[in-house]
DNA sequence: GCCGTTTTCGGCCCGACTGTTTTCAGTCG
């Protein structure tokens, strides 16, 4: 069984302590869940060598629970609390507003076990008459079924960023205002968000809401008070407004930034030290004295530590690093020197090699490579041979015209099914680089998407795989493949794995990341741009890198014209 | 249920906002 399943199965048991109303238990059961969920191994060989206890947040009582997962499959003390608990009620727990004390309460005394039931009671008003609810509240519970409803899940960060930073822009000039920025998952980069969280210091906080209230694109204000206010936009999303004074911007910004894990790790140092830390400042215990709140470095510096990138703030180790002094120094855009993966209008892009060749100059780049698909791939006119010659030809003559920026001539190669690439040899060779990819049969067993990837390794002509897991967010999960030999082959073969940075993709992942680089492998950041301004993406696959922990050295766009020949030709 | 150069028992992050309240519980992040 697989980590992620095992985790998986200790978040229910916490979800239906919690509905129970059982106090700190739920949190040791996540805490647990999820340092299982991100180990760099699978427990199953994990416990062949160490105790399950060494994990953090593992003790007696869980370690028993893992092994009892790892030995029959499932968990009879997660059996035995469903058997208590109606199934339905945890769906109630996903409306917003509704925790597990009312969930409880609307299941005594209403006999409610599911979001039907609950939606039924709604509409024939009896909530309101529950000691504690009124009318107000049972119209919010109507209105949270229907955010549930059509809810689409949650929001990529190509999506994201860009609604985000044109709001914290109209709310910057329309209140005048030095300090304000993107917080929360946004500012930490994630892959997905939920809502949009920004964070402004003023001293005159009723403009900046009133600023806030008054963007376009408002569609209702849901909470307004004197230091946060709540927006619905008209596309749905959900945005986050809070107002500090300016001298509590740091501590504000410190604490609207970290994920909870970070900040609870964070405040609970705090306490060791004698201090509390929350958003207006870090203070003393004793007499309440502030001992820093004016920037972020000053709060992390007084608690030992140095401070780090946003993107890092994922109780990932990143404290533990710190207090070391062992922070990496994360790639940034401005070490990219170029990008690996865009399609041309002769596959399925909407740019000619020309204009591609001339953008890439403009965002200051050594060199860009063009990878159109290959003939196997029907849907994306996939070139023929002949096609991708012609090809070439075209990238030489634009090469003798546009000075500055070097035209690699690629491809994305199609792994086939037995793991043979879609050109033969001779016309690989022909290429500056190759990038084998799989866009077919997903479904393969482990063992067979692990030989055709690792036989796709073997072609000396391989340089780069794409996307290596296949996932994209929110609709299609990653293909089964052992990662690791295949990670370490990759290291061993001198292939790189692609960080795709198609904002649907962004795979590899940040865990995938820190992964590829414990084994050694390097990584390649690709937009996979279809058009001119997909090659904008590049931020986002820049944000997911240093997500992962990497550096400058890790990274293969980071390396100047001169020195990639060699890694290119192997 | 976990954890500990303060503790093997007694802690476990902290505050804003809402609704239904005459002083606060529940939810959220």
């Amino acid at each position: 069984m697989r980590n992620s399943e095992i985790a998986a199965i200790l978040e229910e048991v916490a979800d239906l302590l919690e509905l129970k109303g059982v106090a700190f238990k739920p949190n040791a059961y996540r805490k647990a869940a999820r340092n299982i969920r991100e180990m760099k191994q699978e427990l199953e060989t994990y416990r062949k060598k160490e105790d399950l206890r060494a994990i953090p947040g593992v003790g007696e009582a869980i370690a028993k629970k893992v092994e009892e997962i790892l030995d029959t499959g499932s968990l009879r003390y997660l059996d035995e609390l469903k058997e208590e608990l109606p199934a339905g009620l945890l769906q109630l727990m996903e409306v917003p507003d509704i925790g597990p004390k009312t969930a409880m309460r609307l299941y005594k005394e209403l006999r409610i076990t599911n979001l039907h039931e609950l939606k039924a009671a709604a509409t024939s008003h009896q909530i309101r008459d529950l000691k504690g609810f009124g009318d107000k509240s049972e119209e919010r519970v109507l209105q949270g079924i229907a955010l549930l409803e059509r809810r689409s899940g949650r929001m990529l960060l190509g999506y994201a960023y860009p609604i985000a930073e044109r709001l914290r822009t109209h709310v910057q000039g329309a209140a005048r205002l030095k300090l304000i920025s993107l917080g929360g998952s946004l500012r930490r980069m994630k892959e997905t968000i939920g809502d949009i969280d920004l964070l402004a210091g003023s001293d005159d906080a009723g403009r900046v809401m009133d600023a806030f209230a008054s963007y376009q694109d408002v569609e209702e204000v849901l909470e307004r008070g004197p230091t946060k206010s709540v927006v619905r936009l008209k596309d749905g999303t959900q945005v986050d407004l809070r107002v500090v004074k300016e001298v509590e911007y740091g501590a504000a910004l410190q604490y609207f930034t970290g994920n909870k894990e970070h900040n609870v790790e964070l405040r609970s140092m705090a306490n060791d030290k004698g201090m509390k830390l929350n958003e207006y400042g870090l203070f003393r215990k004793d007499n309440n004295q502030v001992v820093a709140r004016e920037r972020e470095e000053d709060i992390y510096r007084e608690l030992g530590l140095r401070i780090m990138p946003p993107e890092l703030r994922e109780n990932r180790g990143e404290i533990q690093a710190s207090i070391k002094g062992l922070l990496p120094k994360l790639v940034e855009m401005e070490d990219v020197k170029g990008d690996f993966h865009v399609h041309s209008l002769a596959s399925d892009g909407a740019a000619t090699i020309e204009e591609i060749a001339y953008a890439a100059k403009r965002k200051g780049y050594e060199y860009v490579g063009i990878t159109d698909h290959s003939q196997s791939l029907g849907v994306a006119n996939g070139l023929s041979v002949e096609r991708l010659r012609g090809n070439m030809d075209i990238a030489r003559n634009i090469m003798e015209r546009v000075d500055g920026v070097k035209v690699l001539i690629g491809a994305e190669v199609e792994i086939l099914e037995d793991g043979g690439l879609d050109y033969p040899d001779k016309v690989l060779k022909e290429l500056d680089y190759v990038i084998g990819a799989v866009h077919s049969k997903f479904k393969m067993s482990e063992a067979e998407m692990t030989n055709r990837l690792l036989a796709a390794f073997s072609n000396e002509h391989m340089t780069i795989l794409a996307h290596p897991t296949g996932r994209v967010l929110e609709q299609r999960g990653p293909y089964l493949f052992d990662k690791e030999r295949v990670f370490q082959a990759a290291k061993e073969g001198g292939i790189c794995l692609e960080l795709n940075a198609y904002v649907e993709r962004l795979d590899l992942s940040d865990l995938d990341c820190i992964k590829a680089k414990e084994l050694g492998a390097r990584v390649a950041i690709g937009t996979d741009a279809h058009s001119l301004s997909q090659l904008d993406y590049m931020l986002y696959g820049v944000a997911t890198a240093r997500r992962g922990w990497l550096e400058p050295k890790d990274v293969l766009n980071c390396l100047p014209l001169s020195e990639l020949v060699d890694i290119l030709s192997r």
